[in-house]
DNA sequence: TTGAAAGCGCTAACAG
DNA sequence: CTGTTAGCGCTTTCAA
């Protein structure tokens, strides 16, 4: 096993310092150190092919350049939540902004045995982008961690954490007036569990703005809410099916659910949009791809993605300060699903 | 800001010296401790609520408990390739495995700029999985590293690396080949970029294969090569159409081509499967809410993601010696999107 | 502009 | 069975 070369063999290497060479290698301002010997040391550094030592250097600074992501799972003690393509295209761009400012990705579940915040600490994270909506304690507890928390799609109001959301109160709201302006009176929302103050609870506020402003009487049969994934949309498409007096139009809170509903309700033999159309929401890239394309509500998912990396970070180089809470804008994203009745 | 407290408070609170605790923490076997001891120090450190610093640990053991996970990106510079569902699948077993054993999962896309082996080194992770086919540079940099490694889905025969991969040209074979037990002749082949010596390069041998044996010529013009995605699974499907002579089946190389492809097919008026049939590769989740649902050859996705994981870990922690070169089985999934010639 | 030296929190001999 | 102690590689004050 040869001996990993360090910091003071390129200072004897150089003829410098190790102190000298550690100015250098994090392009200290404060000091400054002649052009020549910067040379001579980044030359020493090529010719010895010298890696800093993050392990250390982070005991020495307290600082990682880590920041930790934390994605939903399906079921507590299982895999996360990557049948929804959100998460992948959300991570995708977070990892990108980490990667091109110095930083890396640290991606986890969260275990009930084993709190988040244990994670953190031991990692010494730089800062957290946690997804989803999880208990009062599980906030409660990252708090004390001391570390920079932004908070996505999360209605904690807790002021300690930073947030970035979109408004799932008024995206409800467009997709159900969408569909009564296409003539639609009786609107099915199918969603992920209803968490009180949740993300799928502001959505059901939205359509419920929307179909009171219509005149339209909520009914309590209409709201189904299940697991987010496919496989409850197809459960939801079979009992609408059953029923008679059935729905025209559906607003599922997830494109991925939107997906399961279409094909449960194409193995009933019903058409979409002619018999039942589906409005999506997230607009994920599988929204075009779904036979008839999927008229959805658009969220800037890359764009939530790549905030959420820089806020972090900013924030964790102290270049921001004071708390951050952006809402990112919502669209409605016209295509093949629904069907006008008028 | 208060001082973080560190095994050398716990020693204290507890009567013992530190190395007690260390031992204690880490369940050193070598020494053995009385379990009153024990008792004591675990006590202290509920009741001072110690977390150990890994940055520290990392620097005096040389053992980080971290692997790092290295995905495709769709181009260079640019995010990773998560329109594959693929991908999320495997990463997402690959972190719950990690997690369950103690050990945190790095996520990054590969940079033109800064070579992985840097990384790797900065981090000092336990191991390493890379996903996808690199050029040779890129391995030939890795092995420098010393760190253990396991290869997913490459054809690199360096024997410093373990591997994991299926049957490429078996699975490739046994598609075509089922496709020609349902009366196909004139058979598309549709995939990402043909590397020689490539994944796709032995699904297309297999594929050769296949039509051999059925005394089947080969036609250059069937074989179509890409970006893996869904885009130019839908270019293909035009360019299908357009053509008088016209395949009447097309095998994918990726679920999510087959995804692309179907869209494309439809947009055209073709049906599924009577105009034309499909056959996808992966077994992804989107290939059974397609419509028709994707007849497909199904890897075991998640087992892969264990597997990797496992394998890594067991090396690093020195549990298993010597090369490690895992093939996983292959099967054909029957849904709905072949039609029988015959 | 550069260098010496004191830690950061923990592990792992080695001694007792 | 338990304690002492020398680093791990780097940052950072302080002095030169």
């Amino acid at each position: 096993m040869k001996k990993r070369i360090g910091i003071k063999d390129v200072a004897k290497e150089a003829g410098v310092s190790i102190a000298t060479v550690s100015y250098i290698i994090n392009k200290n301002p404060k000091e400054s150190i002649s052009q020549e010997t910067i040379d001579r040391v980044n030359e020493a550094i090529k010719k010895l092919n010298y890696v800093p030592n993050l392990s250390a250097r982070s005991l020495a600074s307290n600082k990682t350049n880590l920041i930790g992501v934390v994605i939903p799972q399906t079921e507590p003690g299982k895999k996360f939540m990557f049948n929804n393509p959100f998460y992948g295209e959300f991570l995708s761009s977070v990892e990108y902004v980490a990667r091109t400012k110095g930083y890396h990705v640290l991606i986890s579940g969260t275990d009930a045995n084993q709190s988040y915040l244990e994670v953190a600490k031991k990692r010494s994270l730089d800062g957290i982008i946690i997804v989803g909506m999880y208990d009062e304690d599980f906030y409660e507890d990252l708090k004390k961690s001391q570390i920079p928390i932004v908070l996505v799609d999360s209605y904690c109001k807790d002021h300690y954490f930073h947030s970035i959301q979109i408004n799932d109160r008024y995206g409800g709201y467009i997709a159900t007036k969408y569909l009564i302006e296409k003539g639609h009176r009786k609107i099915a929302y199918i969603t992920g569990m209803l968490k009180k103050g949740g993300v799928n609870d502001h959505r059901l506020l939205g359509y419920i703005d929307a179909l009171k402003e219509a005149n339209i009487p909520f009914q309590d049969e209409c709201v189904y809410s299940g697991n987010v994934g496919y496989e409850y949309g197809i459960e939801v498409a079979d009992l609408i099916y059953k029923r008679g007096n059935r729905e025209t139009a559906i607003f599922c809170s997830a494109d991925i659910m939107a997906m399961g509903v279409m094909k449960g309700l194409k193995n009933r033999g019903l058409r979409i949009p002619q018999d039942i159309s589906i409005m999506g929401f997230d607009d994920s890239y599988i929204s075009k791809l779904l036979d008839p394309a999927l008229t959805t509500v658009k969220q800037d998912i890359n764009l939530k993605g790549c905030t959420a990396a820089n806020i972090i970070i900013d924030i964790a180089e102290n270049r921001i300060k004071g708390k951050q809470d952006v809402i990112l804008p919502l669209e409605i994203v016209e295509r093949e699903s629904v069907e006008s009745l008028i």
